[in-house]
DNA sequence: AGCGTAATGTGTTATTTTTACACTCTGCGA
DNA sequence: TCGCAGAGTGTAAAAATAACACATTACGCT
């Protein structure tokens, strides 16, 4: 850190100045009001969703929001997240990771805000939305426009960033019950990364990969034959590291 | 945003609250201290390197600090790390990317103080440090502990970054001199992943991704038999998109 | 000049992974 | 009981990866 004249202390015994109140140091530096948004993915009558609410901002009256708030005295960035997601959502055993943190200068109208985004992943199916504050709902995520702030930029990337997630790590599982069909596994992936995939491939792999646990039971409700119900194996799924598999690009 | 009392106005026409000012609102978020700290990649003496100086904070005295800066006012996360990069190494061109944003609380002793990660490669042979305050230096990525504030951390999560993203995106080119022999590509991917690779295949691997160029040159100053020397064809690498290639994980 | 050394450069085969592809089975609903 | 719609299954071809050995070339030393 580049320190500020007045907090410098000469150090003879280094032949160099440093820094004793470092409580001076930070003193000295620009502050930021820093938020959330959280990104949470839903999934849905085969179709990915995200959870928004009708901004409250007057100027951007009309359009849609990423759910966010501003990160609170001492609090750290993923319990602003998870708080965020249990206020709205009511849950907070759900997947979370941090994205990336937005930063232009002009992308809020009030002044100068950081927004630290987050991506959410949870199954629509698991809960009710208890606050119905704001017209919160789950969004179908093709054809959104018109998002207050920089929030499109923010739902893309966040877009992107799962789509190539999903390809390394099995994330799509907590967007569906705890026991789902192959087929609904397989609509999940196909409508995320937005392909075609061959159903018999589809099963090979997944069995392949050894962490998928036969309940016994059948698919419900359904106007056909019924198919098998899995539930996912966290234990097992620990053991397929992969070995340098090549550069892809 | 869940916004604060005092800012919200009646809206009758929506039958709800909508936020009028928000430069008002904008002031009522708490404010952060915020940091860049850029974890600057090197390949010098087939060995990873990383950009260090000392700590100037008399705590942390003799500890290693990755090089960083507080964001300047109005200024964009991206250019502050440019500019800190700038500043220490003279450099502007080089790539960069945003990797995290580190929020623990008790992360910085001064007080509360977010920082943002960046990672950095550039090739240490373009240019000479021209400023040597604080001893900046390569150091090894091998072996470092004992730096202050939470750079290990953050170097940790920069450098498995960086291993991860090497196999999705020939980013190691950044860390080599413009004309480059593919022993010393395959040395870097060694280094980098800490892994050995069969040579013919390494080979057979970078020729079929078609963008090296042969310039005609050989090595110098070896030893022994000179290697081709290769560049890097920024135009043909565009052309090489993947196909769901299947979960890997 | 010649020889040892050390790293360059190259091809084939076996294995594994991926892709493409079609028919029977089962349960539901009419 | 028949039609429908989706479940369930295997094989063969193609592609990618992994394993592996020997001749070549320049340097440096004697």
């Amino acid at each position: 850190m580049i320190a500020n004249e007045t907090v410098i202390q000469p150090n003879s015994e280094q032949g160099r100045t440093l820094i004793k109140d470092v409580h001076q140091l930070v003193e000295s530096y620009p502050r930021v009001p820093i938020t959330v948004d959280c990104v949470i993915f839903g999934f849905d009558n085969n179709e990915l969703k995200v959870l928004l609410i009708r901004s409250d901002i007057e100027m951007y009256k009309g359009k849609w929001s990423l759910l966010g708030d501003f990160a609170h005295d001492d609090e750290e960035l993923d319990d602003a997240a998870y708080r965020v997601l249990r206020e709205r959502t009511g849950m907070d055993d759900v997947y979370l990771e941090q994205v990336r943190t937005f930063s232009k200068p002009n992308r809020h109208p009030g002044g100068r805000v950081f927004t630290v985004a987050y991506c959410s992943l949870l199954n629509t199916e698991h809960h009710d939305l208890k606050i119905l504050d704001n017209e919160i709902h789950w969004h179908s995520v093709k054809n959104i426009c018109d998002m207050a702030f920089d929030h499109k930029e923010i739902l893309d990337v966040c877009y992107a960033w799962l789509q190539k997630r999903m390809l390394e790590h099995p994330l799509g599982l907590n967007l569906l019950p705890e026991k789902f069909s192959l087929r609904e596994l397989q609509n999940l992936y196909e409508a995320i990364l937005d392909i075609k995939l061959d159903r018999r491939n589809f099963r090979k792999k997944f069995f392949s990969m050894d962490f998928l646990i036969d309940t016994g039971e059948y698919e419900d409700d359904v106007p056909h034959r019924p198919g098998r119900l899995y539930r996912f194996d966290y234990n097992k799924y620990q053991h397929n590291k992969r070995r340098w598999t090549g550069i892809e690009f």
